[in-house]
DNA sequence: GAAAAAGTGGACTATTTAGTCCAAATACTT
DNA sequence: AAGTATTTGGACTAAATAGTCCACTTTTTC
């Protein structure tokens, strides 16, 4: 019935104004969730109007959606830094205790921020494909970073790096998890040294 | 303002009408979340009336809250049940067959039902400090069941159980968590190995 | 600089929602 | 059996919500 379908930016005013409001629904649903996030709220905090939200997104989903991948370049973005140049033990522990500092400075707030969209949205189709992509390339992440410390170690490689990777992210996952509901980083740092304690048996280091 | 606060049903009746109401509300929740859910899908799902919803619980929050606690001893039961008499590595390793079972015979959909109430309701005070407590119920019987395993080796009792019960509640949350999005029960597999394998070395079995 | 395209403001509608209220029905007490 | 306490049905309200629509402004194109 609707002609007047989604239209992507084509003026640096279009593209600012969109990314205002995706920027504005992150911080909401970041602090409120999905469902608790509502387009009048995005529209005061993005100082945007009705109009304008739906002439970028179809519809709520898709605001969801564009929310998703926002957070996801933000968590991607911030770890690959971490990880990218990692290939050493001590390397991998320095990224631990750069998590747990940073878990410590909203007091343990909020959990992990895909996590968190993963746990409300992962039975809708859409946002759950997106939310898969993006675990996998976080965890492909920590298997790149596996793979040179192995071979900086001079070893021969394994080809378990993706398990070991996946491994690492459960543990990731779970220990932020209950870090936000029990108001304390242990869970996140015993979860995290269990994890690197595996990685460096495993990879005989 | 409002002299008729929420009772406690007095009345075998009036149970069996709580009942059935914290019963569909937490289907409900269990399927699309606490924000998803109305009182008018409760009072439909539960055949109540509106006025019975509300002589019952004084607001939505506090029938989430009942939710949590009911979702709580069903989830707690079920693992309490499987972990009571275990005190082997064995043992513990066919718990972790039976979670991976149970997982994958609903094709990995919805999660764990306390780590997605724990994901919604964590910024929320009395419903995060319900959940917590939940959770520390569930470390506790991974606990006593570590505590059992060194016994029966003869090892003398070390202090840090508390700390390998918390790693292995973490690897659990972040494996279902994973499972759930990324539609596969490997990566449960896997963080529960590694916890395993975790326990064994420390425990010195 | 005129025409076309892109972007904007905000009033308006349809529904949904949490919560209120009270009269009626049912169960307990003595 | 009368009287009291509990439970129930459901109409009603006020606010919130997703989404529509169109007139108006700004920017781009030729």
């Amino acid at each position: 019935m609707n002609e007047n379908v989604t239209t992507m930016p084509k003026t640096a005013r279009g593209a600012a104004t969109r990314a205002r409001i995706v920027d504005a629904a992150t911080a909401l649903v970041r602090a409120r969730g999905a469902a608790n996030t509502t387009i009048d709220a995005v529209i005061e905090a993005s100082k945007a109007s009705k109009s304008q939200v739906y002439h970028y997104f179809a519809d709520k989903d898709e605001l969801v959606l564009a929310v998703i991948q926002r957070q996801a370049e933000c968590v991607l973005g911030t770890h690959e830094g971490l990880l990218r140049k990692l290939n050493s033990l001590t390397g991998l522990r320095r990224w631990r205790d750069a998590v747990v500092e940073l878990t410590d400075q909203t007091n343990c707030a909020g959990g992990c921020p895909l996590g968190s969209l993963a746990a409300e949205l992962s039975e809708t189709p859409r946002t759950r494909a997106a939310l898969a992509e993006s675990f996998a390339r976080w965890a492909g992440y920590f298997e790149a970073a596996f793979a040179r410390m192995q071979t900086r170690a001079g070893k021969k490689p394994t080809n378990d790096l993706k398990a070991l990777s996946e491994a690492m992210l459960a543990s990731l996952q779970g220990g932020l998890l209950l870090a936000q509901t029990l108001r304390s980083t242990r869970p996140l740092e015993l979860a995290l040294d269990m994890a690197i304690e595996h990685v460096a048996a495993r990879l005989e280091l």
